[in-house]
DNA sequence: TGAAAAAATGTCAATTTCGACATATACTCA
DNA sequence: TGAGTATATGTCGAAATTGACATTTTTTCA
């Protein structure tokens, strides 16, 4: 997985552009959210509009969740996945790993 | 589960004092996070101070993380729990229901 | 007991994340 | 093709979250 190519960047002076398991665990479990929320919303045939509107926020704040972009929190991913009534055996399985 | 009891608070217009299910559910996983993480911590024989250190915050804030301070994010539990290098199947047994 | 260590609570300026908006790019299908 | 729809990208001020600090309260244990 490339996670230098799309804006992923870390604050450590000991380590430079040398990420923590911690923090590729991290930015794994982001990602993995992302790509599921993708597949959820599509499969149930809604537009990031639809999904924005459900959330109280915006298409472009949808589009940069799915994205995987850095600057979009777990919270967010959450609450997107719970919007879409995402199981707990679901979400379970979206861990990385 | 007393939830009104310690500063959490919706922002409905549709639902006073009702929270959503998916509101109920978010506030639910943050807390279980909380509650296995000082399990986590202790069971480490680990104090506030030292996990503080671990995930470069301060005491203060594992405090609140604890206690389910509604103003703390998913994120910082999730670096938290990583930090204490928690598995993937110990994180899913942590999700509610 | 009581002093030291640990945890809880409150505050605040700095940083991060937010929704919103504008606009560009990519799809769909008549 | 091209018009309508969906998604991607960049930006910005507002709101939420942050680490740090001071202080109080609780726990530990000699």
């Amino acid at each position: 997985m490339k996670l230098e190519a799309s804006g992923w960047k870390i604050g450590s002076v000991d380590e430079f552009l040398e990420l923590s398991q911690e923090e590729t665990e991290f930015i794994e479990l982001k990602l993995s959210l992302s790509k599921n929320l993708k597949e959820r919303r599509q499969s149930l045939r809604l537009t990031q509009k639809d999904l924005a509107r459900m959330i109280h926020s915006s298409q472009s704040r949808v589009a940069k969740m799915e994205a995987g972009d850095p600057a979009v929190s777990i919270d967010l991913l959450v609450k997107s996945l719970l919007a879409l009534k995402t199981s707990k055996k679901e979400v379970a399985g979206m861990l990385p790993h």
